[in-house]
RNA sequence: GUCCCCUUCGUCUAGUGGUUAGGACUCAGGAUUUUCAUUCCUGCAACAGGGGUUCGACUCCCCUAGGGGAUGCCA
């Protein structure tokens, strides 16, 4: 049975290389038939922030990612906060502590300072090197730490590393990966004010709750001799490890909260990571999820779509084909992939999706089946869902005024015989369809011997008040003859140079 | 500094020893018998550098360079 865990640490927003972290997990779950679960490393009580978890928690609903086991879910393997947890911490580290792989140490981080300081040394790291000149219960007898104990000296339990060993392990991403003992450091297990680090907590919560594949963000590759020599130490079994690349700004710099206004004002090179904006901004889940799964994710050869649903790319994902570099995020890309789904949308859900905006601005259109028609006409043309009452204002009211660019460009001194001959054309019309239009169009410019765009122009003009739009004779047989004859009435008078 | 990871068009990428190095976004041009913010077509544009291995390297090995990550009683 496949389990995988999405275990963010609840900071106050969501990163979208977070969000990515956890797609893949649920992709990878979901493909196997497998659990997805949300588990909450509140471990840090000085960077506690009030409702993260629950900002967490609606982003993934958000996105469609609801784990099966979480803090909201519940499960058999509960509870998913690990600041609910400490009790396990504490057992599994005394655990440690008697079978001699961790011991407790008195050395607080300034007087870590003042050693590095002391040997000029500013990397130098707590282990075998140095281990027998601090305050531990290595170098010290027991009554001496029972002592400081019991005066409730600050203390902090660490990993014994051993020496002359070298962690190799395999990741499904990149491989075998291998780092030397001297190279990792007496890892804190227990912070002196009782709280588990990540990586006790981790390897901890990952066994009991029987995760099959950790999948997590490359930041985590040089932890994992950590991990694994825990596994060790607790005669575990390590689950699968793989390392996603990291997703960097424009300028290849990680992408950071810091500095970042919004979306609409964004510093050079910098894209902001906060899921939350893109949100705002007006993404939808289905682009968000599909963008961000081709970031360093691609079904291979063959297969050339850049459009996917969440059902396609649970179908086809897998971390064999995730690649190892870092990709940048771009936002062009990510707009054109949202114009894409609201495209490939049912007409009739985006129908339901533009309603709000249109009571919002006070327009009414009439019946379903015109909104039907118009939402159809314009959905091709869209980037953004709330566009929509922008671009197709005109359909649901006359223009009260007309683009001042387009009428300098297009409207000429015989405009307005022109589209009083159109009109005494048009209302000839039994059948008000697009061939009949374009025929009667061309009826009037070829009497006065104009190009077709002498005319195009000026109606779409009196009629709409734009100089963009549909395709102008699709746009006439949706406004219907009675309101074109009108608008081309009220244009021919209206509009002047 | 040290260790680890990475390196194909501007960007996302396909490619697993023999290819005109393919696609997508962006951009430019054209078509839709003169809208463009749709659609279609065309174009611009890449194997970081140097050594090997090989009949033959984008593909395998080594070195260099560049980028990223870690180096916390943060995750």
């Amino acid at each position: 049975m496949t389990r995988t865990r999405f275990a963010p640490s609840p900071t106050g927003f969501v990163h979208i290389g977070g969000l990515r972290t956890a797609l893949y997990n649920y992709l990878f779950a979901k493909k196997h038939g497998g659990t997805f679960i949300l588990r909450i490393e509140d471990t840090d009580r000085t960077r506690f922030v009030e409702g993260a978890t629950e900002n967490l928690i609606s982003a993934l609903n958000w996105a469609g990612l609801v784990p099966d086991e979480g803090p909201e879910t519940g499960g058999d393997f509960g509870p998913y906060f690990q600041s609910e947890r400490t009790d396990l911490y504490k057992k599994y580290a005394q655990e440690l502590l008697d079978n001699g792989h961790a011991y407790i140490a008195f050395d607080t981080p300034e007087e870590m300072d003042e050693k590095r300081k002391s040997t000029g040394n500013p990397h130098l790291k707590y282990d075998a090197s140095i281990r027998n000149e601090m305050r531990n219960s290595l170098n010290l007898d027991n009554a001496q730490v029972q002592e400081l104990i019991d005066a409730e000296t600050p203390h902090v339990i660490r990993l014994k590393i051993p020496e002359d060993r070298t962690f190799t392990f395999k990741d499904i991403i990149r491989g075998e990966v291998s780092f030397k003992s001297e190279q990792v450091d007496d890892q804190v297990l227990i912070k002196s004010d009782g709280f588990p680090t990540y990586h006790l907590a981790n390897v901890v919560d990952d066994h009991l709750m029987e995760i099959t594949h950790v999948i997590r963000g490359e930041e985590w590759l040089s932890s994992v001799p950590k991990h694994i020599y825990l596994y060790e130490c607790f005669g575990w079994q390590a689950p699968e490890m793989a390392h996603l690349p990291l997703i960097l700004n424009p300028d290849k710099s990680k992408m950071s909260k810091r500095d970042i206004q919004s979306l609409d004002d964004l510093p050079q090179g910098k894209v902001d990571p906060d899921v939350a904006s893109y949100v705002k901004k007006g993404f939808e889940p289905e682009t968000i999820i599909n963008y961000i799964a081709l970031l360093g994710w691609n079904p291979g050869e063959g297969d050339e779509r850049q459009i996917f649903t969440k059902e396609e790319l649970v179908n086809e994902f897998s971390l064999e084909r995730v690649n190892k570099a870092a990709a940048i995020f771009d936002l062009r890309k990510l707009e054109w992939v949202n114009g894409e789904h609201i495209t490939q949308r049912d007409t009739a859900e985006l129908v339901e999706q533009v309603k709000p905006q249109l009571a919002e601005k006070g327009l009414d259109y009439g019946s379903e089946e015109y909104l039907f028609k118009v939402v159809d006409l314009l959905k091709s043309r869209m980037l953004f869902v709330d566009q929509f009452a922008v671009l197709g204002e005109y359909f649901f009211k006359d223009p009260e005024h007309y683009d001042e660019k387009t009428v300098k460009k297009r409207w000429k001194d015989d405009s307005v015989k022109l589209i009083l001959e159109f009109v005494d054309e048009i209302v000839k019309l039994d059948v008000f369809d697009k061939e009949s239009i374009e025929k009667a169009l061309h009826v009037v410019t070829e009497r006065n011997e104009a190009g077709t765009g002498r005319l195009i122009h000026p109606v779409r003009l009196a009629v709409s008040g734009m100089g963009v739009g549909p395709g102008l004779y699709d746009m006439l047989v949706v406004l219907g003859k009675e309101t074109v004859t009108r608008r081309l009435k009220a244009g021919a008078t209206a509009i002047t140079r």
